[in-house]
DNA sequence: CGTACTTTTGAATCGCATCAAATCTGGTGG
DNA sequence: CCACCAGATTTGATGCGATTCAAAAGTACG
């Protein structure tokens, strides 16, 4: 497969500087296996062209905890700047996956100064991104978390899951049964619109009909 | 105040070089200030020499959320890739504060290459950071959160509380009465060791004393 | 010494997790 | 094409733990 292919899903895979295309492995990634696990050294940066990955943790009783789900886009960024990964990195999808090699990677950033801003204003992106779960994840309150979600992820108040509710509810840090049931109440509240996998949000005009609640807090039968 | 008192106290500081130490203003920050407001273009990063600086947002109901709290090292590292800033930064405790331009420091990082490893390094350092905040609000209980705190966090499983328990529990998710209680049953039990701000973790040899719960988990009376 | 804030404990309530079970779905192989 | 299976979706009932409201005691600071 051609890295035309590639930059038409992922545009900044346009500044990736000659030098390190050619260095650069492409490969095929099926869903269950394990592109590295925790105390492995690091040896390659993984970007998802196609499929999905996710970097897993589990706690003490087993739980899987979901700490990163890419689609497209590098995975396990931070992991440049450290000798180990952290967490497992699984494949949860089936696709394809550009493997840069470390050395080479690092010497790209060393010399290509459009490419490492890039590489930066990703990094950074990504720190926005995890500061914006974590406010998330702070709120108590199903309804919050999953009209928080949309604000923050969605464009114009509104997203397309790309995930099973169920991996979703594990997102936002509930069981799936409460998301379904809340999901569902305020779709009858009228503050969701749901239509399969498009979820958006409606915004109350604040003028007629009267018989509504405040705004998306503290909903009760 | 002379750069060689702030390096001793933040080494990365070491590597800022001469054209951006110029350039840089340093002063003093008082508690309650608003170094910037949601919206406000970025025009400086800024580091925190002492005192504390905190990144918070409000939600609907005016609840304060704390996204980031820097005492020592940058604070909203992540503006430096965007326009306007996505949070308010307010001083929440005095303290002296190095406020980079924009500019230069943008220049420092094309021109200089080791120190834009160490600023690259620090991103990845607050990725994984986040990261492991996100692990740990999105483990339900306050015991398990306040362990994985102590261990993600601490040194040899003990910490140091730099900030008062209300604030460490809105920090853990959790109000403050229930982290009250949970450190007390914690400490009856014997999982913890509490000495007025130093709290470590009591790792259970597994051997004698069979009356113990298995581990960290479903603590009952 | 007084004020503001943190720390601490108590009691009541609410919402989420959990267990259970039925239905629906997509995909596989006969 | 249909039977079948695994997983997702949906709904119900129950208990526990966290939130919340309340109030008292401790502590820092001017």
């Amino acid at each position: 497969m051609e890295w035309q292919t590639f930059i038409e899903h992922q545009p900044f895979l346009e500044h990736v500087p000659p030098g390190l295309r050619k260095a650069t492995e492409c490969r095929k990634a099926v869903a269950g296996e394990m592109l590295f696990r925790v105390g492995n050294p690091v040896r390659s940066l993984f970007c998802v062209a196609t499929g999905e990955v996710q970097l897993v943790r589990h706690d003490l009783r087993g739980t899987k905890i979901i700490l990163q789900r890419s689609r497209g886009g590098f995975i396990a960024e931070a992991s440049l700047g450290s000798k180990a990964y952290h967490c497992d990195g699984v494949v949860s999808e089936t696709g394809m996956l550009l493997c840069f090699p470390l050395a080479a990677f690092r010497a790209a950033l060393e010399e290509d100064a459009p490419f490492r801003n890039v590489w930066m204003g990703l990094l950074a992106r990504e720190v926005r991104k995890l500061r914006a779960q974590c406010e998330r994840l702070s709120l108590n309150g199903a309804a919050e978390r999953v009209i928080h979600y949309i604000e923050s992820e969605g464009i114009h108040d509104a997203i397309t899951l790309n995930q099973s509710r169920k991996a979703w509810a594990s997102e936002l840090g509930l069981s799936h049964e409460v998301l379904y049931r809340t999901l569902k109440r305020l779709g009858e509240q009228g503050l969701l619109r749901i239509d399969g996998s498009r979820i958006s949000l409606v915004r109350e005009s604040n003028d007629g009909d009267g018989a509504r609640e405040p705004t998306a807090s503290k909903q009760r039968t």
